[in-house]
DNA sequence: TCATTAAATTGTT
DNA sequence: AACAATTTAATGA
């Protein structure tokens, strides 16, 4: 491959990471002294800015990557030509080990939403983990199980029309405690965001989440949303005012 | 630490 | 899309 496209600004000022940065991804506290040696000496961690793109369609994969700080959004372009956005990646979420397994190209374009750190491991160490971890093991075959209940989810969500039931099943999907645990009780996202994300207006997200606040489901937050009842963003239809 | 100002975010039309 | 109101962040005494 000689010359790479050079609309390609990814800000790859890489560094180690800090301790600080370290504790927030959930997958080392799955490790063996020994492996962890050598995967805290391989992560790097970097700086994206609003618009970046950590991982772009069709580009060989060089890292698992995942988001220390920051929100980021997975989208796909299909054959038409459209762009489809499967989901938000909140603190604590890893992605691209499908591809990083095969070693392929990656299927999907990764952006930051806002200035984000995002962590990356390099794919010959993730394969060395594979081969040495039974725990690491079991981290990514359970983050592949419940990525897959993510992408159905967002199949249905996409179909819906209800667009209070949209942002409800979208806001559940980022609250997901196994594919994200650094978000805890509270995510941080403007309205802007969430919008963003959903495919609707400002507005009309804000409307829906005053909706979800009356029921007591979340809390609607300066920066950032509270859960309060994570079933009932999952799995409540919304009652129509007449 | 407090007061002031700027910037970001939200609520509303 | 525009606007006002509110909250946070930044600045400096």
């Amino acid at each position: 491959m000689a010359a790479t496209a050079p609309e390609l600004s990814l800000h790859q000022r890489r560094r180690a990471p800090t301790p600080a940065e370290l504790a927030g991804i959930p997958w080392l506290r799955v490790l063996q002294p020994a492996e962890y040696g050598r995967a805290i000496g391989d992560i790097s961690v970097g700086d994206a800015l609003p618009g970046d793109l950590v991982c772009r369609m069709g580009r060989p994969v060089t890292y698992w990557f995942g988001v220390i700080e920051g929100l980021l959004k997975m989208s796909m372009d299909n054959a038409q030509g459209q762009t489809m956005t499967f989901t938000g990646v909140p603190p604590g979420g890893w992605f691209g080990e499908g591809t990083a397994l095969k070693r392929e190209a990656y299927r999907y374009n990764i952006q930051a939403l806002r200035k984000s750190v995002v962590a990356g491991l390099p794919v010959d160490t993730f394969h060395w983990l594979l081969d040495h971890s039974i725990g690491f093991n079991r981290f990514v075959m359970n983050q592949l199980n419940e990525r897959l209940g993510q992408f159905i989810a967002a199949r249905e969500i996409d179909r819906m029309n209800n667009p209070d039931l949209r942002v409800a099943r979208s806001l559940a999907a980022l609250f997901n405690p196994v594919l994200y645990p650094g978000v805890g009780e509270v995510l941080r996202i403007t309205q802007q965001e969430l919008a963003y994300l959903v495919g609707l207006s400002r507005q009309r997200v804000n409307e829906a989440l005053t909706a979800l606040q009356a029921q007591a489901t979340i809390r609607v937050e300066y920066g950032g949303l509270r859960i309060l009842d994570l079933d009932a963003l999952r799995s409540s239809v919304l009652p129509k005012p007449l």
